[in-house]
DNA sequence: CGGTTTTGACCCGCGC
DNA sequence: GCGCGGGTCAAAACCG
């Protein structure tokens, strides 16, 4: 409030900082700074009448200070001020009852005043002179708000007023920092958006270099599917989030690769007859959970085609689905149909120590069969995801033979339903990783792997990260019951920070946050063939050129198992440990919640992999 | 009562 | 052709 300034009424600039706060105009204090911004609140709303000081009488208020404090309004006609009835009653209270007369009854009632009418008719002054000696400084003496109707300033007052000033400079700062932290993260969403597409050019001119156009736009795609997924982050669901189990050729990626197909005859897929034929058949009996349109909503009716129909003509159920029978051949490119085959079969194991029966990741499970597996004591368990009628995808787990704390998860399928934050981790770790298998898989002619695959995956030391191409079903296996090379993470904790939806942030704190750079880096650095072990120093050149780091897709995919998995308080216990072991440059294998790992089931990197070779 | 788990049976492909 | 092993089904049991 500008002293022998006017007031304005609802001309304050800043007055938008408290919009409810009422402002107390009965205290002045003497020492007030200069610089301080007073907010008259013409605009007076409901909370004006909590304001102590003007809805309480205080007959203890001294009466001489009323008549002392100038106080000036200036109702120019261009602002919008309060109804002039009401300003009638203000100047009227203020100047008769209160000011005037000196009385002891207490300061009129602002709220009075806390209308925003346009009165066409006011273009007045109201002037109380009071001579406090106050110079309070407003920014536009033309539009200063009033206030100013008290004359006793009580502490409490004055302790309200600088404190109303100080959180107005606070908000100030925090307005400018918001701004500023504004345009640091469009920064980096740039960095990052262009980050992406340079490494999606980059994987597309490899793979064009031996593949045809069709894998270039599937890689295009897979990028712009990924960016949309990071662009999406913030969302409780994530629309059509799928796990792109061997599902990312085309622009019917979203189609679920029918992870019912698990285990089926490859031969299959090569009579579109029979697949039609089949499909039907298929849909009346194991797929009671969910109808031919939920599947076949995602994906045009040639897809669906080759991907139901997988069932045999002459079998009248979808039963008996020998998974030995789906090897896979990993079929050179120019094959669709065994092309589709092969993603099909695509798999991704999480190896992960955990006293839980099962790795919470988000989704929702029903368990529909058990057996006990050649050579290992402990069953397997079947499990189809429920969260959506005829979702295709199906896990697998089971309890490492060799180390009982080990839980072998194995996720075959895409999501045909959004996902929610916690499931979407895991999807994306499975999509990602089965991306990258498939991108092997599919261009290698050889059936094992491609360029793309050995820079991503290479170079290797141990087995965090297996690749199981040669195998029946192309199994890509994170193993986290394994420390990687200390000396590749940071030791500061602080630079690990990522939020994961879904997870608890304590759990996030002391772990998850931690697990991606780690889990990333090991898959990144460390992997190798099942049968097919690729020397270190392969590709080490263009690694040093463009893999410095793991590809974007990549390394989401691990910051989402991580953080998926992480997400079951027992194995977090247990990663707790081993990454603290990890970060504070522990050996390797450390695990204090388990039985100590000695080693042996993370030195046989298959050990554990279901997978059809391991286990038939 | 609806959803889930259990569990025996069945189907299928592969190897011998 | 047979046995083996993996995968799935489906009725019954279980559970909240």
């Amino acid at each position: 409030m500008a002293r022998g300034g006017g007031l304005s009424i609802d001309s304050d600039p800043i007055g938008s900082f408290f919009p409810q706060k009422p402002v107390v105009l009965n205290s002045f204090p003497e020492d007030n700074n200069k610089n301080s911004i007073i907010q008259p609140k013409w605009k007076l709303g409901p909370n004006m009448d909590d304001t102590p000081a003007r809805t309480n009488k205080s007959p203890s208020s001294p009466p001489n200070t009323t008549t002392t404090i100038p106080f000036q309004v200036n109702l120019s006609s261009d602002h919008k001020r309060p109804h002039i009835g009401e300003m009638d009653f203000f100047a009227n209270n203020l100047s008769k009852s209160n000011f005037a007369s000196a009385s002891t009854s207490a300061p009129p009632s602002l709220n009075h005043l806390h209308h925003t009418h346009d009165h066409p008719s006011t273009s007045s002054m109201l002037e109380f002179k009071v001579n406090t000696g106050l110079n309070l400084l407003t920014t536009n003496s033309s539009d200063q708000p009033m206030e100013e109707d008290e004359i006793s300033p009580n502490s409490e007052d004055t302790r309200d007023k600088s404190e109303r000033v100080g959180l107005q400079a606070e908000l100030e700062r925090m307005k400018v920092e918001n701004h500023r932290l504004r345009n640091m993260l469009d920064q980096v969403n740039n960095n990052y958006n262009a980050l992406q597409m340079h490494v999606v050019s980059l994987m597309q001119e490899q793979k064009g270099e031996e593949e045809g156009e069709e894998q270039q736009q599937k890689q295009v795609f897979d990028g712009k599917l990924e960016e949309e997924n990071q662009g999406g982050n913030g969302g409780a669901l994530v629309p059509r989030q799928f796990m792109d189990l061997g599902l990312a050729t085309n622009v019917d990626t979203a189609e679920p690769s029918l992870s019912s197909s698990l285990g089926r005859s490859q031969d299959r897929s090569k009579s579109p007859t029979n697949n039609m034929e089949v499909a039907s058949k298929e849909l009346g009996t194991s797929r009671k959970n969910g109808d031919a349109s939920d599947e076949g909503l995602l994906y045009d009716q040639d897809k669906k085609e080759l991907v139901r129909g997988i069932k045999r003509e002459d079998s009248p159920s979808d039963q008996g689905v020998a998974a030995s029978s789906n090897v896979p051949k990993l079929s050179p490119p120019g094959n669709a149909d065994q092309a589709e085959a092969t993603m099909r079969k695509a798999r991704v194991s999480v190896r992960a120590r955990s006293e839980a029966p099962m790795i919470t990741d988000g989704c929702q499970w029903r368990k529909y069969g058990q057996k006990m597996a050649k050579g290992n004591p402990c069953p397997r368990a079947y499990y189809r995801c429920t969260m959506a009628a005829g979702c295709p995808v199906r896990k697998q787990v089971q309890r490492c033979a060799e180390d009982r704390t080990i839980l072998v998860t194995t996720y075959e399928g895409n999501h045909n339903h959004p996902l929610p934050p916690a499931a979407m981790a895991m999807a994306q770790t499975t999509s990602s990783a089965a991306r990258m298998l498939l991108s092997g898989s599919m261009s290698s002619a050889d059936g094992l792997m491609n360029n793309f695959l050995a820079r991503t995956l290479l170079p290797c030391s141990s087995s965090m990260a297996t690749i199981s191409a040669s195998a029946p079903f192309p199994t890509v296996t994170l193993d986290l019951t394994q420390s990687p090379n200390p000396l590749q993470f940071p030791k500061s904790p602080n630079q690990f920070q990522i939020p994961f939806p879904g997870v608890p942030q304590n759990i996030a704190n002391s772990t998850a946050s931690l697990l991606p750079q780690i889990f990333g880096q090991a898959l990144y650095n460390q992997s190798k063939f099942s049968g097919l072990q690729i020397s270190q120093d392969a590709d080490t050149s263009q690694l040093s050129n463009q893999s410095q780091r793991p590809p974007p897709h990549l390394a989401d995919t691990v910051s989402a198992a991580t953080a998926a998995i992480a997400a079951d308080p027992n194995f977090t216990a247990a990663l707790a440990a081993a990454i603290t072991s990890i970060i504070g440059g522990a050996q390797p294998n450390n695990n204090t919640t388990t039985t100590n790992n000695n080693g042996s089931p993370s030195t046989n990197n298959n050990n554990g992999n279901i997978t059809p070779s391991n286990n038939k």
